[in-house]
DNA sequence: ATAATTTCCGATAACGTTACCGGTAACGCT
DNA sequence: AGCGTTACCGGTAACGTTATCGGAAATTAT
């Protein structure tokens, strides 16, 4: 770490003063041309950056957004790469992190954030969080927020999220309408808003079926492959077994697919599968699993655009909130017809 | 963006100086303890959050370090993942950009976290890069900096990295004791390091065993799945054709796997598959694909420990290389014993 | 009682930058 | 000649913090 070429040094090497080598550097109407020139020449041969650190403390400001994530699967590294992208072009830098989705280092995370270091904050909150304190101490900052993919519902604050709910219908419906009838789900830990989404689009479709959702068709794992596996396995081996499984996310229909394997039942004959996510995956297995795409790469692109458009000041914008339709991709997973 | 709670603050409250309450909250000796006391107690109540621009403008250091990432996949998501958890542990905040595999956007990169704003870096370059200068510029500026995964080689700083050319031996090695004689490599880029190694391995081994690549054999192809299926369509479709592939990442393997379904093969029976990295997917598609195991968590752990090693201003640091030992994992695509 | 030491605290400068105010010199105008 | 105007530049303060020095008051030692 060495020392920098500072404002000061160009002073002294041209004897002029601070303030005159700074107006030069910025182009300022009242410095003379060839003064402008001489330091313009310097500060390149010095090769002379603006020392940041310097201009926030005095700005207030860091041009440094800090995203919380909970973990870096396919999805979040699709939606952190939108926001990158877009964050980038308008001279912002992303610090990310990672709460792995455990509440105590979100916390963590956000304090460390939190002391100087960003301007803003987009978040999307770990499936263990359900106590919002540390969100609302952002906002009583008056720091700017935004919140996307597992937004939390009773915070004002711009969100950017997939409409879950109509994800959780198309799935439901193709399934009804290939003449599944005993659809169970695997959904996520109860509080996960995105998935109590996506099985309030399951209910609804039901219920416009009249079909009715036996109750130990609804099951809340954990959000990933081996719980998946493990409750799949119980599904089938129950009195009431399901004609088709739904689950809210690929990780979890990859589970539900090996334990259905293993059983030795055929899809989508003996039974249908649906995933959510449309990771690349699902396309390679046998058989292709149906999935639900939900554009992460959008989703991640307008989380950063949202924020852009707060920062600059727009009103009215801490109540809005930006959906994402999905879409239903078909494979052979849930295809009879 | 409210004003922030500073010292000041505090000092004017309880009519004492700045320079008092800074003692105080950093528990030095010569306070009485009464106002250390008074002190403590209106922080808390102010919530008072040291400035940690201010700090690092005094102290010349960010406790930041700037990763810069070809991209977000599996493997490299997951040494992030293995730096982010160390870095954290040791009190660091951790910068991630992507380079998306661009060359201009690895140097903005790098030029944006220069500007003061990180005291290190961590680098694994794009597979694009070919000059080093914005790599030496660090370096220039005595900046500490190390390089993990896909490493540069002329570069005179702590590595980590894979033993690529051992993986290559294992995958090699494997596919000739199983019985496979023409033995093909679908490699990355030409100048990419870890594929030229990986290239090695397979080379070395061969010619151990006193069989030759069949100059047809060996494929340079961009580092993704659609490349690594055209590629190998042609050399299904080519006189010599192998009987075995080795590919230098399983997302090549599943482009490979693709080709060679379509084409009618089966696995191993026609044709032997080996993949490199060890990803969730390859033991979900059908056959199952053996693949080598890179570490990538430890590999990315062990480099936020060098890292944090180098600050700390260890001797001899400058041409440490560690190299983690890949593990061969076999799976149906190349076992035919 | 005086000197010596300790205890506690404040003032200042510094990190690198810019906003703001003010000042000098040169020029043009009457 | 005297005035105002313009062009150009320097000094200072400020952002929030801490290291350093020095000094007053309180305590201990002689």
């Amino acid at each position: 770490m060495e020392k920098q070429t500072t404002i000061k040094d160009i002073a002294i090497a041209l004897n002029i003063s601070t303030s005159t080598v700074s107006r030069a550097l910025r182009d300022a109407p009242d410095v003379k041309a060839e003064t402008k020139a001489a330091v313009k020449a310097l500060s390149d041969k010095l090769d002379y950056q603006p020392n940041r650190l310097a201009l926030s403390l005095l700005n207030r400001q860091t041009n440094t957004i800090g995203v919380i994530i909970p973990n870096l699967d396919y999805v979040l590294a699709t939606m952190v790469k939108g926001i990158d992208e877009v964050a980038l072009e308008a001279g912002y830098t992303v610090m990310v992190c990672q709460s792995d989705e455990s509440y105590g280092r979100e916390i963590v995370n956000t304090k460390r954030l939190l002391d100087s270091l960003v301007d803003g904050f987009i978040v999307s909150v770990s499936s263990e969080t359900k106590i919002f304190e540390h969100i609302k101490k952002i906002q009583d900052k008056k720091i700017p927020l935004v919140l996307f993919d597992r937004i939390v519902n009773n915070i004002a604050a711009p969100k950017i999220r997939l409409d879950n709910i109509d994800g959780g219908v198309q799935a439901t419906e193709h399934l009804i309408e290939q003449g599944f009838k005993k659809i169970a789900i695997l959904a996520g830990p109860e509080n996960l808003n995105i998935s109590n989404k996506r099985m309030e689009g399951y209910l609804q479709t039901l219920k416009k079926h009249g079909l009715r959702a036996d109750k130990g068709h609804i099951i809340h794992c954990d959000f990933n492959q081996q719980y998946a596996y493990e409750a799949t396995k119980e599904l089938l081996a129950s009195k009431n077994r399901p004609d088709a499984i739904f689950t809210i996310s690929d990780r979890m229909a990859i589970g539900a697919m090996l334990a259905i394997k293993e059983k030795g039942l055929s899809m989508p004959h003996d039974i249908g599968l649906v995933g959510f996510n449309n990771e690349p995956i699902v396309s390679l297995v046998t058989p292709a699993i149906s999935s639900v795409e939900m554009y992460a790469f959008e989703i991640g692109k307008a989380t950063a655009r949202a924020y852009i458009e707060m920062m600059s000041g727009a009103a009215g914008m801490s109540d809005q909130e930006i959906i994402i339709k999905p879409k239903l991709f078909i494979r052979t997973s849930s295809k009879r017809r």
